[in-house]
Parts: C-alpha cells; structure tokens; sequence
DNA sequence: CGACTTGTTGAGCCCATTCAATGCTAGTGG
DNA sequence: CCACTAGCATTGAATGGGCTCAACAAGTCG
C-alpha cells in the first residue's frame, strides 16, 4: 500500500473544534477522557482516495474531522452507486466492524482528516461508557435516515425533483456545521458524484442542473452552492422539512 | 384509533421459539431476565396495517415475533418507496425512539404477531446491559445494510436485474428462518409491493417478473417462491454473496 | 351477484440513456 | 510562453427502457 496518509499533531477531544459546533452535545468530563484514550491518531487523506474498500476485513474506525466523503457500492461491471456524503462528525467504518467485512467503500471528495480509533475498546465503550455507546446507535440510526431519503429520492423523484432534493440536503447539512463560503456553502461534489448517487446518467443530471439554475432556483459556482429561491426548490424537489440533516450532530 | 390489535398470551423470552432458530445468539441469564423485564405485551395485527406511522412522536418499540412487514415512506402526492422487509427477530421503530419522530412509515404484509416493550427501560438496557445495547447497534447497522442494497438496485441494477437481486434476497433471509413451503419459502408480497421496493412501475414490474419466470429462473404460485436455477438467477442480477443477509440474527 | 384486489397483456409515448463532439480550466513539461 | 494532457461541464441527436393508459382475466369476499 502506498503511503499517502499524512500524519498530523494529534488534536486531543477535549479540545476538538467540532465540540463548540453547533449541534454537538456536551459530554461529561469522564466521557471525554474515555474518548481521548479511544483515540489514536489523527491522519490526513488526500482528495479522491478510497479510506476504505468492499470486502476488507477488520477496516480502521474513523471519525470525519474535516473535509466531505461518500460511501459507495460498485456493481461486478463497474457500475456505482453513491450511498450517501459524509461531512465533519460523521462516523467511518463501524459497519465494518460489525460484520466479517465492509459491505461498501469509503472515498474522499476533497482533503480530510480524520481521528482514527482503537478498534479492540469499542467493546469497552460499551460496557463502561453507555451515553456514549447511545450515541454511536444515534448516529448510526441518523445515517440510515439519509440513506432511506435518498433511496426515496432515487426510486420515486424525477429526475429534476431528485437533483433538487439532493442539492437541498446537501446544503442543509453542510449549512448547519457552519461551512459557508459568500452566500452559499463549499460544495466539492463533481456531477459525477450526484449522477451516481441519484442513479442518473451523467449527461442527464447535467441538463437537470442547467434547467434548474436556469430557473433561477440555484448557482453552483468555484465549489460553492448558492439558493437563489431555496423555498421554490424545497416545492418543486416535494419536500416537506428534513430536521435529521438540520440537527446533524447530538 | 380503532381497536384491531388483539392481545395474546405472552411469550416469555427465556422460551422464545426465535432461540431455537437457526442464526439467534445464545444470551446469559441476566440478560435474557431483563428481556422478560423489558417486555410488556404479546400483540397482534391483521396484514395490511399501519403499525407506525411517518410523525408519529414515540411509536411503540416492537420486535416482530411472526409474519412480514415492510418500512416505507411516502411523497406528498402519494409516490411509495418501500425501504426494507421486516422478517421475525427485526425490530420496529427503533429509529422513531431516536428521533423527535418517526422518519417513516411500517405496514405489514401479513397477519403478525410483535412483542412490544418499554420505552422508558431503553436507557436502563444501555446502562446495564451492554451486550444487549451492543447487539441492538448492530441490529440498526444489519438494517442500514439491507437499506444500501436496495439502494444499488434501485439506483444502478436494470429492471430485469433488480427483480431477480430482490427475489435472491428475500429468498435467503426467508431460508435462514427456515420459513419454507414445498420447495420454496413463504412469500407475500404483491407485485405492487415489490414495484414499490424497486421504484419502477407495477406494468413493468410485472412484465420483468414474466420473463424471469418465462427463463425458468423462478416461480411465485400460492403465495411461494421457488427458484428453479438459482445461480443462474445470481449471475443475471449481478450478485456475488450476500452474507449479511443469509445470517440474519446475531 | 357485484365490488374489489391482484395479475396480465398490448399500444404508444416520453423521460432518460447512449453516443458523440466541443469548450473550458488547470497542470505539466519543454 | 506554448503544446499537450486530463478532468469536468455542456450540448445535440438518436435510441430505448420503462412509463402511462386501457382493457381484461381470475380469484375472493360480503
């Protein structure tokens, strides 16, 4: 394996930025030192590399301490299907660790770091700590909300109502963990990355975006999106309210 | 509300015939006794009903004893996606409790029978018990797994492809409960159900379903599935193994 | 018996796909 | 500075998979 993870100064959790976040919950003290022992290191990627591969036994566990990935799944022939994005907080590899393998892949969409753990004291995670073992459910239950959204989305939107759903999610999520850029929020994600996470071709999400920024309703420029008439887009996408993604992190 | 949910006697899980089953972990004492503990009702639904609803602040926290179910939500105008098949051992409205309410909706397919539990208890469980917590996280990961799946298929397989990936799948969750009937294993779902899975129309469903059978691939008949070539089968709708869904429970 | 659910089949259309070509931008190396 | 490459976005044209509409068969139930 080629050597491409960096290592940095290690950020102890106590002191994590993600904690002053929004939507994080305050653990007490003794949670916290448990997690500073669960942590092992903090380990850069760079952008568009697989952190963790189908069928690999024993996967590491990350935590998303910056930066976007995506989970993904291939078909035998090469066909892909984005599972869902991964943003700052969000869990890596339990999955994994649950079963004999990793059922999906991991990839990164822009440079991250992530705050890898010591797998053998999950187990003791949950014997000692459970507000924290809580949580880990939590999070895991909030990931598969994602997931039956955007099965929703690929199996009963049109093509124009699913680029307009994804497009809000997305900015709904990254909005709430402060990731704003002029107006809008850092949008790393290539039309590839929304073709393959709608089940659409690549040149028909094209023309779904160019229709819908035509409109009026959104700009997608220099890794930015930007609503014009975000409550145009939430009728046209049929959306009601999503309060999972708003209140992403406890 | 109207009252078609019948009360049973109660099962005692200590002699809980799910034990008995082929892929059920084996619990201490202390645990299955908080079990009994946590259990409070042995209740009944007719097929077709709405067990939780998508709103719905605090459902009932269930497992299902007997018979099949399905999670799903619903577009404003209407447009159904079911998520994922539940099959005795599933829990049901987990993620409800999680949540502020209940991001979907749970029918069920026959008549069933659930074991409904305490609410409050649920922290306890985590407290006290982490082997239970444990094995209920993996549970919620297990389900996720199911949820990806569907999500490839819907999004990446064709439609010929995604019938068969869906029939395989049901068929070896089905076996490993050893729910079989002359041949093939029980099988209730309705063309419009499995359209709704699929996120394609019931015409088309319909048709792809002809033509498999027409192949010699499988055969639905009185409320049973039965595969005639079942590798054939596996290599038209690019599936390789499914372990997670051949091992169902712990 | 009528009402209803479920499955089946044909006809025609349209949304989304594939194929193909082009422009734009950034990076690389001479 | 320019030639060359590579990745991404864009657009048109033609095809087709899956859609809607419509009608009908068969079984079940009150």
């Amino acid at each position: 394996m080629s050597f491409s993870a960096g290592m940095l100064n290690n950020v102890p959790c106590h002191s994590c930025p993600l904690r002053a976040k929004g939507p994080f919950k305050d653990y007490a003290d003794r949670d916290i030192r448990f997690l500073d022992e669960l942590k092992k290191d903090h380990v850069a990627f760079e952008a568009g590399r697989d952190i963790v591969m189908a069928g690999d036994t024993d996967p590491p566990l990350y935590t998303l301490f910056s930066g976007w990935a995506f989970r993904y799944k291939l078909l035998p022939d090469g066909r892909r299907q984005i599972l869902n994005f991964l943003l700052p907080g969000d869990p890596i590899g339990f999955q994994g660790h649950m079963f004999e393998a990793s059922p999906h892949s991991v990839q990164t969409l822009t440079d991250v770091e992530v705050c890898s753990f010591h797998r053998s004291k999950i187990w003791e995670l949950f014997r000692s700590h459970p507000e924290l073992a809580f949580d880990l459910t939590w999070l895991t239950a909030r990931e598969e909300c994602f997931v039956d959204d955007n099965l929703l989305t690929a199996g009963r939107r049109s093509a124009l109502e699913a680029v307009g759903a994804l497009l809000i999610h997305l900015y709904k999520r990254a909005d709430a963990l402060g990731m704003h850029r002029n107006g809008g929020v850092e949008f790393p994600l290539t039309q590839n990355h929304i073709a393959d996470a709608l089940g659409l071709s690549l040149v028909h999400t094209n023309k779904s975006l160019r229709k819908l920024s035509k409109i009026g309703m959104h700009e997608i420029k220099n890794g930015t999106l930007t609503f014009m008439n975000g409550r145009a887009m939430e009728k046209l996408a049929q959306i009601f309210d999503d309060p999972v993604a708003a209140r992403p992190l406890l």
